[in-house]
DNA sequence: CAGTGGTCTAGACCACATG
DNA sequence: ATGTGGTCTAGACCACTGT
C-alpha cells in the first residue's frame, strides 16, 4: 500500500499510518498490527511505535486497549482545540490597541440564581465587577463578573478601576479550573448601550466558572460585540 | 517545597512540578531545572522527565526551547478541548430522540462569497443541501451545506431525502482536516420559520470547513435553536 | 493465564539556538 | 562552539483485560 517511507521517526510513522487509514487499509473498526509487528515493518522500535499511536489515540483516529490491540475509530471524535486567550492579547494579536473602563463595582450578595449554580448560599457575599473592553475605541467586549468574598486573598483592597478583574485574577490565581459554556443572546436595552449596539442583536456569550481546589472563585459572562467569531484549527 | 513524592512514573513528576508552579517555587518567566537535573532530583531517567515536560508544554504551562530551556508561562495559554460529536450522537446522549428532515437540494454554482472564501472559481459546482435536525420533535438545528462537485466520489447518485449529509460524509470521508468557526447571528424570516422562534431571535452559529488531503470538501452553516448551550472544561 | 499496550531505564546521537 | 531539548534504540517489567 504504502511505499519509499524512507523518512524516519515517530512523525513518519503517524502519517503512514494516517494515510492507510484514510485510504482505507485499516478501515474503520478494524485492528492494527501490533506495536511489535509495526515495529518490524517499520525497521523501529516499538518505542518509537507507541508514540506514534499513542498520539494518533490522543488525536481521537485510534483507540487503544490493552490486550485487545489498537483499533480505527469509526466517526473519529473530532476534537478541536480553542485557545482561550487574556481578552487584551487576543485584541492585541489582531492588530488592535486595548484599553480597559470601569463601569461599576462593589459588594452585594449573589443573586439567588448565581449561588444555585454555584451551590452556594443566597447570603454568600461577592465583589460585582462590570467592566467593558475596547479594541481600538469600540467596544469589543462586555464582562459581567462575580467574585466570591473570601476566596482569594487581597480581594478588598483591590480597585478595579485601575486593573480589569481578569489581569487582577491571573496574577494572583496562577493555576486553576475552568469550566466553560458558549452560547447566543439578544441584546437587551443595557448591554446594547454598552456596546453601541441595536438592542435585539445577537451576541455571542460566554459564561465561565472558575474553581480553585474545588471552590468557585469567579463567575463570568462575556458578552461579545456584534460579528465576533471564535475560531479554531483541527 | 515539595516531599515525600514517592510515588513513581511521569505522571506524579509532571504532578509535582504543577505544584511547584502554582505555588510559586518556580515563578512565571523563570526557568527551570534541565531534564538532567530534574532526572537526578527525582532519581528518574531524563526521558521520563521528557515526557512529564513535553506534556505539560503540550498543556500550555511551559515553553520549551533547545539550548535556552524550559521556561514557565506568564499567562498560560489555556486549551479548551471541544469535542465535536455527530449530531445524531449529541441529540440521542441528552436523552431526546433524532429525527432527520430534509428541507432541500439541489446543484449549484457556488455563490461568490463561499467560492471567495474556500479559494475556488464561481464556476465551481456544488451540491446544496438544507436540512433539520430535529430533537424530541422539536426543531434543534438548521444545517446549510454545500459539497464540492468532484471532491467526492458517488455524490451524483446520494439522495440527501434519505440520509443526512453529515452521516453519509462520515461514511465516505473518514478523515479530514476541519477549520470550525463560532458566532452568533439574528434568525431571519426563513430561518426563523424553520427553527419554529421568532424572528430576530439570538442563534448559536457554528460554520465548518473540512478538507481533504488540502481541497476543501463541504462547507457548513449550523444555526441552533435558541437557548443552545456548547460547553467544555479547561 | 496469556497477549497487548503502558511505562521505565540507560545510553546515544542529533538538531537547534545562543553566545 | 556549546548547551539544551528532541528523538531513537534495545531491553525490561508491569498492568490491564479477555479467554
Amino acid at each position: 500500500m504504502t511505499q519509499l517511507d524512507q523518512t524516519r521517526g515517530y512523525k513518519s510513522i503517524k502519517q503512514v499510518v494516517l494515510n492507510r487509514i484514510q485510504d482505507g487499509t485499516w478501515a474503520p473498526d478494524s485492528f492494527l498490527p501490533t506495536e511489535m509487528e509495526l515495529a518490524t515493518e517499520f525497521s523501529s522500535t516499538r518505542t518509537t511505535v507507541n508514540r506514534a499511536l499513542r498520539e494518533l489515540a490522543e488525536e481521537g483516529y485510534l483507540e487503544r486497549k490493552r490486550k485487545s490491540g489498537t483499533r480505527v475509530l469509526e466517526a473519529p471524535v473530532r476534537q478541536a482545540r480553542l485557545a482561550i486567550p487574556l481578552i487584551r492579547e487576543e485584541i492585541r494579536a489582531a492588530g488592535a490597541s486595548y484599553r480597559y473602563f470601569h463601569v461599576s463595582s462593589g459588594k452585594t450578595p449573589l443573586p439567588a440564581w448565581l449561588a444555585g449554580r454555584l451551590n452556594l448560599s443566597t447570603e454568600t457575599e461577592a465583589v460585582h465587577v462590570r467592566s467593558l473592553h475596547y479594541a481600538d475605541e469600540s467596544p469589543f467586549q462586555f464582562e459581567d463578573r462575580w467574585i466570591i468574598a473570601g476566596s482569594v486573598a487581597g480581594l478588598d483592597t483591590v480597585d478595579f478601576k485601575m486593573i480589569s478583574p481578569n489581569e487582577w485574577l491571573v496574577q494572583t490565581v496562577p493555576v486553576s479550573n475552568v469550566d466553560l459554556s458558549f452560547g447566543a443572546t439578544n441584546a437587551d436595552a443595557e448591554v446594547a448601550r454598552l456596546l453601541d449596539t441595536p438592542e435585539g442583536s445577537a451576541l455571542f456569550l460566554t459564561e465561565r466558572v472558575t474553581w480553585l481546589r474545588g471552590a468557585p472563585v469567579t463567575f463570568t459572562r462575556m458578552y461579545h460585540a456584534p460579528g465576533y467569531r471564535m475560531t479554531t484549527k483541527l
